[in-house]
DNA sequence: GTTAGCACTTATCTTTCTCGAGTGCTAACA
DNA sequence: TGTTAGCACTCGAGAAAGATAAGTGCTAAC
């Protein structure tokens, strides 16, 4: 779509300078390039082609005597035209292998190793994500007794996932009561979203249920939390730690206020949520509105699962990440994890495609 | 139990210096003593003292030329005799009130939700705790079918929280075979701790299962799954931000081992599950055997029910924080939720007390 | 036991200086 | 027209030096 303009030289020239500045963390210069990034051609000639490339905006200048350093624009050239592949190393497949060899049944726990997995591996932060989802419904209720005073309410929902909530109630409750209750949520709420259980809907409950009417409004109380939480989406870290050897976040100020965002979370989920669905998002600095990512980098890729997403994992890091080894890194995770999630009737410590450890 | 052998004026001016270094930071000196904190004698024999107190362990010299810092054991002087309660704003009760009214019924949520009001209180970082218990036994297992192949394994625990695994079947499961699951389960497996699930067992409810036999195997690995999600703990953090404001976080590598060491989680999680039930316990700097903690302290209380553990809330910051907030803000929260989870039986914006808001 | 006074120590801050990497530009060259 | 060598210039990083001031320990007087 872009780097068009670009002469054969000038990308050979790009792509080095990105890929220097990712090794060394500095900025590059035309001497350097020179003599250790293979360009044959003068510093001179390098010099005038990286004032062009300034000018063109894929470079820029942290002061009049420095290198020069990418700009977001830069790195997305690099990351956009990253043709050849990171090969993972025998001990990052093993890592991966030995992840699925735990067979988690839960998507949460799934994707939060996961996470660890690709922190490890790339030594940036992972993250877990699990998108919002305003749409989903509750499929199915049921109940069963604690003791004569409380009950245990599931809710089966439409993303396959399954929640509980203990309910009291002090005036007590039959086996035979909380039948008659799972029977009629069964029938009057379920397939609705928040939105759909309105007022209404809440009095005819009560009505049906007469005396136990009061039951209603703490369960109805339980189904919006539960929705909620399923609505809200969730973002775990792991691996925090590993960002803070990198220079760029030696500032602590910079490291906080991405630290505080993360917490709030909103804007990364929102983010995720609005992301392709099949592909691998490379979100670079201010590409996006979000403003704590200015001086990082976010890749992730859905977990999609019969066309629903199920969630995300990535990776979080310096505007000068190794795009190579994450982008190669979130591949195959996600590759295996969607294997595992769509088939997991796997019975040992081979993977579907009869390999073993390695 | 000490500071027994410190005469009155030494105690005024250790507090002093405590309570001047929590407030600003930086080491004090006689002069400033005298002039700010009412120590009624010069500065000179202020000098004498704070050289005994120092030789008593209870002071430190960052170097020659500069003031006094309160040495660990000076810090738990002061922690110990702290009489004075720091009387809570109208404002932080306020905070405390809008958090009850929410009125959550999972515990998890209550904790987390209660260490994010304890760290926008006392702006340290909030943690949320569920502890290790290694004794938790699954009480009732009940199942439902989802579709043909796969059903729903709920499972209520002796802690009184319940964990839902989803059990995918190959070969297909019928409503009557997961009846006769179930009441295999609950006849041979409730109760039992991981250790008591011997292969006999699990061969027994094979043979019992019979031509569904296959069905156990991953039931149990489920069965395995929930019990150590259980039994190892959890620890979430909020505020984690607000530490990196307080210049002895300004060093990153130290931050960044705490960062690491709050992620693998044990040593916290075990001392936590190591701790007195019912008090607030202060654990101040190498005081614990956990090195991370070097250079910060930990507030927290257990939040007990009916002489179970649930879990616990605390605050985690600098070696110099205001332990007096912490401590009362600690003590009002968990307070306020002992009521909340006690007696969930509350009904609108007023809580036990008829208090309303503020 | 307390205090005033004083010499001494030492971190911190500012200023100054040097060093070197890297640039842009000009002029020569292919 | 595109490439290269050469050179003056810029500017940040880091070292060195000096000034400042807070704070101490000690001695001697009260």
């Amino acid at each position: 779509m872009f780097g068009n303009e670009l002469s054969e030289r000038k990308r050979l020239i790009l792509k080095a300078i990105v890929e220097a500045h990712i090794e060394g963390g500095d900025p590059v210069g035309s001497k350097y390039l020179m003599e250790n990034r293979n360009i044959t051609c003068s510093s001179a000639t390098i010099r005038n082609e990286m004032a062009e490339l300034e000018s063109l905006g894929y470079l820029e200048q942290p002061h009049t005597s420095a290198g020069r350093v990418p700009s977001e624009l830069g790195y997305r050239f690099y990351v956009d035209s990253l043709a050849q592949e990171y090969a993972m190393t025998a001990r990052e497949i093993e890592e991966i292998n030995k992840l699925l060899k735990m067979k988690m049944t839960e998507i949460d726990q799934i994707l939060v190793m996961a996470s660890k997995v690709a922190s490890a591996i790339t030594n940036y932060t992972g993250i877990a994500i699990k998108p919002r989802r305003s749409n989903v419904t509750i499929e199915r209720f049921e109940g069963f007794a604690i003791d004569s005073r409380s009950f245990v309410l599931v809710m089966m929902l439409s993303n396959g996932s399954v929640k509980t909530r203990n309910v009291r109630v002090d005036n007590g409750i039959s086996t035979e009561t909380i039948g008659r209750l799972t029977t009629l949520l069964n029938s009057y709420v379920s397939g609705l979203t928040t939105d759909g259980i309105t007022l209404p809907i809440i009095m005819d409950l009560e009505r049906e249920m007469g005396g136990d009417g009061e039951l209603i409004s703490p369960i109805i109380k339980s189904i919006y939390e539960v929705m909620n939480e399923i609505d809200s989406g969730e973002l775990k870290l792991s691996g925090l730690d590993r960002l803070l050897q990198y220079p760029e976040y030696a500032d602590t100020d910079r490291f906080r206020e991405m630290l505080g965002a993360l917490e709030k979370k909103d804007e990364i989920l929102n983010l995720v949520s609005e992301a392709k669905d099949d592909d691998i998002n490379v979100i670079i600095g201010s590409e996006s509105a979000v403003k704590v990512m200015d001086h990082s980098a976010l890749v992730f890729k859905p977990i999609v699962k019969n066309g629903k997403t199920l969630g995300a994992i990535g990776v979080i890091g310096p505007l000068r990440m190794d795009y190579a080894k994450v982008l190669a890194t979130i591949a195959g995770l996600s590759g295996r994890l969607a294997d595992l999630i769509n088939e997991n009737s796997l019975t040992d410590g081979e993977d579907k495609n009869g390999r073993k450890g390695i």
